[in-house]
DNA sequence: TACATAATGTTATATTATAACAATAACTAA
DNA sequence: TTAGTTATTGTTATAATATAACATTATGTA
């Protein structure tokens, strides 16, 4: 099988989480999930806490840590979930991955004092979306 | 009352709670909180995170997002908890605010794709410390 | 004073997440 | 193809994190 497209190896649970949370236009948060899902046969919170950990793990996935909710990667680049940048309307809610290249660039290369090098960050910025700036 | 220091208007809970995190070298839990509190009266996790939220707002405290658990602020520019970026070690799980004014800059100066301008960041990069690194 | 606002105390409950263990499926190497 | 290994699943119970609702007290202010 072709190790390229990741999907292709998604097990059953991990592929019912996966595209419900693909489909959703805004994060969702497990027990939300759990709801969704038990219809298919997935019953107890473990087994969606299970799929969305190995999700993220293969970056299909990221988790909004300041919302405890979940959403897909819609950037090419981040096929592990390494670098990571959302935008976040405080009224809406509404979340959006942001793909920068020079954000992404200057955050790769980021020392601090200390000369500590950084695997991964994690960055959420919070303001206004446009709609919700027009009210 | 000199309103420039903040801290002579932190509330009786407030200032335990405060005090307590500012002692501490690594960020401290809620609960964790609870329990090292409880001899000073404050029993209830409801007047724990009361008190947290304050101490948020004002920008004394931080959230650890990602590991829910709260720092003190040592960075005097952030007089309100409006731009933050922490180092973490996934090993020994030390905390470090970063105080950089590139970072900063370049981060308050952002602006995405659709021209949403932010109001307020939250940064968390994620490796080893020194320490970590030479075990 | 009287009013408004903020903080407190308290009980109960909601929400988010993991421990522990048994069973099954998938992968790997002789 | 069999045995060993690793990943995934199913299940029950419970831990950890956080808020709702309401009564009371303290503080700030006109």
């Amino acid at each position: 099988m072709n190790k390229m497209h990741k999907e292709h190896n998604l097990t059953k649970n991990q592929k019912i989480i996966f595209d419900l949370i693909d489909k959703s236009p805004q994060p969702l948060k497990a027990y939300s999930i759990l709801y969704n899902v038990q219809k298919k046969g997935i019953k107890a919170p473990l087994q969606v806490y299970r799929a969305l950990d190995k999700l993220v793990e293969i970056g299909k996935i990221h988790k909004i840590e300041s919302r405890n909710a979940f959403i897909a990667c819609h950037n090419s680049n981040c096929q592990v979930a390494k670098a990571t940048a959302f935008s976040i309307c405080e009224i809406c809610e509404k979340v959006t991955e942001i793909s920068s290249a020079g954000l992404s660039k200057y955050l790769a290369n980021f020392k601090d004092k200390d000369g500590m090098k950084y695997s991964k960050y994690n960055l959420e910025f919070f303001g206004l979306c446009k709609k919700c700036t027009l009210k």
